[in-house]
RNA sequence: GCACCGAUGGUCUAGCGGCUAUGACUUUAGCCUUCCAAGCUAAUAACUCGGGUUCAAAUCCCGAUCGGUGCACCA
């Protein structure tokens, strides 16, 4: 069977974009190099997510270590949620937590390893619950690569299984860096490990990877979003809850979207937006995306509503390659918990509101003579006071588990009127996160097109491989090609060479063989361009461009050629405004 | 992790116990060539790894690794 992924990876294997990690040694499951075009173009990829998120939205980007340290995952809920004893059943391959089957015949189950759980479950001779079929050795599940930090191996470390934690760590330095004030948003790209039993689908499930993630931290009593209204028109294909129950998804905009109450609000509506137009910005088919809503139960428990990119490829179908959630607080929360830190924002109101407070006051001059050492905890004590404490004859606190009595002289109380101005909250998380590598593979499988070309009439067809990535996204942006071997054609090409180089654009010289291998070998790494020196070059100055997806030839001059490429790529210049039709 | 199938130059492939291991494409050097791959000459380059059977293993057996598919797991 030669299905697309075969093709687009023996073309990324040949042509170096992609292969198998430690292929000298046999190779190992679920790690991948990117070969020399394969690292430029998932580089520009970044670069891409970077303008967008970073530079449009504002949310800088961070770098934290890749290694975290063991209260993060425990916060988290990685370290006891991802490492369980598991079982397989040998008849019916169900698997069990090893932990629970004995948990009736063993007083703490989970503090036996995972040896021991093997022993217990052979000696009391536990069966599948299942089918009644023998359980096979008890195994570790732990999603997460450990290791230990500094010697001794007293300190535990993991590979972060996500980037998100490093930020959501690094809140109160970004608050404080944002002035605080929400919303604001902080994003990372970077590498993630996840130690997965037994990673398939090539590139598409891999134990090390690439995330782009952003954490935008919001007030949770708004959600909507000030610049909606940019992106409230755009169409979306949505797989909603209900869309899934039916089977069918629909073409919706953002702003019914929104209105109707498929996407829950303003804020996740946008993310989906921006996202949309990344993907189809880097080169991901618009008709091979689309947009599935988590269902309840898959859903975090905390999460207030989660969508998925999805985009369809060939083999596996539709393959997710973006999570878009609301997680609310949990986080922030959670880390809060565990550090036992306050992880807050004070938000002003608009207008300050007044409030009524029974508030009391102790006498410092009476208490202090009085009680010397022990006055100000009594003072702290009374103010905690309610009004029907000191309603009677004498007043009495506790202190340090002692009752104390104090005179009625010594406090005077009231009701006041406060203006108070603001709350603490704990800002609610929006999640985008992106999977760069499988969004890589994914657009340079709709990227490849095997086709019948033929330039002339009467011509017989031939196949062309070519990869149409977007210019932008392009390794190799513009190739330079002598028409023929010869010197005098050689040294104008290396100034177009130069030129080009000097105005930023990653050019590729090449004079071996004849120009329509040349023109096919570029084809097939996707450069956009071509330009070829001939002997009218010599005579009047001027080059062909030629273009990658039509085969077309425009005439142009070799001065200022480095800007008539440069706007093309980045500045959206049609090819036929770059010179005289041939 | 289980079951089944597979693994030969960069890529695709022939080979079914006995050779110096097919062939094509690619690549490199040179020739030819005035715009869409394969005209000429030459060169480079492979049996996944480890054990076993045999006088002899790319070929048969066992194991490992990697890849594919199904189950399980995972998002």
């Amino acid at each position: 069977m030669t299905d697309k992924y075969e093709q687009v990876i023996e073309l990324a294997k040949r042509r170096g974009f992609l292969w198998n990690s430690f292929e000298l040694y046999g190779g190992t499951a679920g790690f991948y190099d990117y070969g020399p075009l394969g690292a430029m173009l998932k580089r520009r990829v970044e670069n891409i997510w970077r303008d967008i998120f970073v530079i449009n939205e504002e949310y800088y980007e961070i770098e934290v270590p890749t290694i975290g340290i063991e209260d993060i995952f425990i916060a988290s809920g990685h370290v006891g949620g991802f490492s369980d004893p598991l079982t397989e059943c040998l008849k019916c391959k169900e698997a069990f937590r090893a932990d629970h089957l004995v948990g009736d015949v063993v007083e703490n189950p989970d503090t036996l390893s995972a040896d021991e759980l093997t022993v217990v479950i052979g000696k009391h001779n536990i069966k599948c619950p299942e089918c009644g079929g023998g359980l096979g050795k008890v195994y570790e599940f732990n999603l997460m690569f450990k290791t230990s930090i500094g010697p001794g191996g007293k300190r535990s470390g993991y590979l972060r299984p996500e980037t998100a934690q490093g930020m959501f760590v690094d809140f109160p330095r970004l608050l404080k860096f944002y002035r605080d004030r929400l919303p604001f948003g902080v994003t990372q790209i970077g590498k993630a490990y996840r130690n997965e039993i037994s990673p398939r689908q090539g590139v598409i499930r891999l134990r090390e990877f690439t995330q782009a993630e952003a954490e935008i931290f919001i007030d949770p009593r708004d959600k909507t979003h000030p610049k909606f209204g940019e992106i409230s028109d755009i169409i979306l294909v949505l797989y909603s809850q209900k869309g899934q129950e039916q089977g069918s998804s629909e073409k919706m905009s953002i702003g019914d979207a929104v209105q109707n109450k498929i996407i829950a609000h303003q804020f996740l509506g946008y993310c989906l937006a921006r996202t949309y137009q990344f993907l189809v910005r880097v080169g991901v088919s618009p008709e091979k995306l689309r947009f599935r809503q988590h269902m309840k139960d898959e859903m975090a428990h905390y999460a207030a509503d989660c969508w998925d990119a999805e985009i369809q490829s060939d083999r596996f179908g539709w393959v997710e390659v973006v999570g878009i959630a609301d997680r609310t607080d949990y986080d922030l929360k959670a880390h809060a918990k565990q550090s036992e830190t306050e992880l807050n924002v004070y938000v002003s109101y608009d207008k300050p509101i007044k409030v009524e407070r029974f508030a009391v006051k102790p006498n410092m001059g009476v208490l202090g003579p009085m009680f010397k050492g022990n006055a100000g905890k009594i003072a702290n004590a009374l103010k905690l006071l309610k009004s029907e404490d000191l309603s009677g004859e004498t007043i009495e606190v506790v202190v340090d588990g002692k009752v104390i009595q104090v005179d009625k002289e010594a406090v005077s109380f009231e009701n006041v009127t406060e203006e108070v101005h603001g709350e603490t909250i704990i800002p609610h998380v929006i999640e985008p996160s992106f999977g760069i590598d499988r969004i890589t593979y994914s657009l340079l499988e709709h990227s490849y097109f095997e086709e019948e070309a033929k330039v002339e009439e009467g011509e017989e067809e031939e196949k062309r491989i070519v990869l149409r990535l977007p210019p932008e996204v392009a390794p190799v942006q513009a190739a330079v090609l002598p028409l023929l071997t010869r010197k005098e054609l050689i040294d104008p090409a290396n100034k177009i060479v130069k030129a080009l180089r000097k105005a930023g654009i990653l050019v590729a010289f090449d004079d071996s063989g004849t120009i329509g291998r040349r023109y096919r070998r570029n084809d097939e790494i996707g450069t956009p361009y071509s330009i070829t020196v001939d002997y009218q070059t010599i005579d009047d100055g001027t080059v062909t461009i030629r273009d990658r997806d039509s085969m077309k030839q425009v005439r142009a001059g070799m001065d200022g050629i480095e800007e008539n490429i440069y706007d093309m790529i980045y500045k959206g210049k049609s090819f036929d405004e770059a010179g005289r039709k041939v």
